[in-house]
DNA sequence: GCCAACGTTGGC
DNA sequence: GCCAACGTTGGC
């Protein structure tokens, strides 16, 4: 079992939508390295803590469960699509997918300034300037601090 | 294969 | 809105 951080900007997908959807497929994700988590490392029962970014308050609001292993993402393939790439196809797809379940909120949002005060979160990727993967690991250590207490 | 130009991300 | 960081593109 593997923890995961998935950034989503909260105009376009909140964890809030999220808790409605019940189950969203992760989709547009056009990053090789995020490609090759999603389709080569990310597991159904793993953990995901569910990050807002580029937003006013940009936090880790929550917690989702990964209920499918990663599958080409259709998206790719339709044109009308804002994430739609000609060089995937059906037979052979570029980009992956998972599916992700909502599981609950914090009990409080974790900015990045909670983030940086803390021992073990401190050390999280998501703090780290210039970082632009929207799926990334988090260690069993960081899943525990978080969970445990929030 | 190098690298400059360009586009995107995302915190601030 | 600014700008640093980084990935991608494409000419050579």
């Amino acid at each position: 079992m593997n923890y995961w951080l998935m950034k989503s900007e909260p105009d376009c997908f909140s964890f809030d939508d999220l808790q409605k959807a019940g189950v969203e497929p992760w989709d547009g994700v056009r990053n090789y390295q995020a490609r090759n988590m999603l389709r080569d490392e990310i597991q159904v029962g793993d953990g995901v803590l569910f990050y807002h970014s580029n937003c006013k308050e940009p936090a880790i609001v929550g917690i989702a469960e990964v209920v499918r292993n990663g599958y080409p993402d259709p998206t790719a393939f339709d044109p009308r699509e804002k994430h739609f790439d000609p060089r995937s196809n059906p037979a052979n797809p570029r980009w992956y997918q998972v599916d992700v379940k909502y599981v609950r909120h914090l009990k409080q949002a974790l900015s990045r300034d909670d983030l940086r005060r803390h021992p073990v979160l401190s050390k999280m990727g998501v703090l780290k300037k210039g970082n632009r993967l929207s799926v990334m690991p988090v260690t069993a250590e960081q899943w525990q601090a978080i969970v445990r207490d929030a």
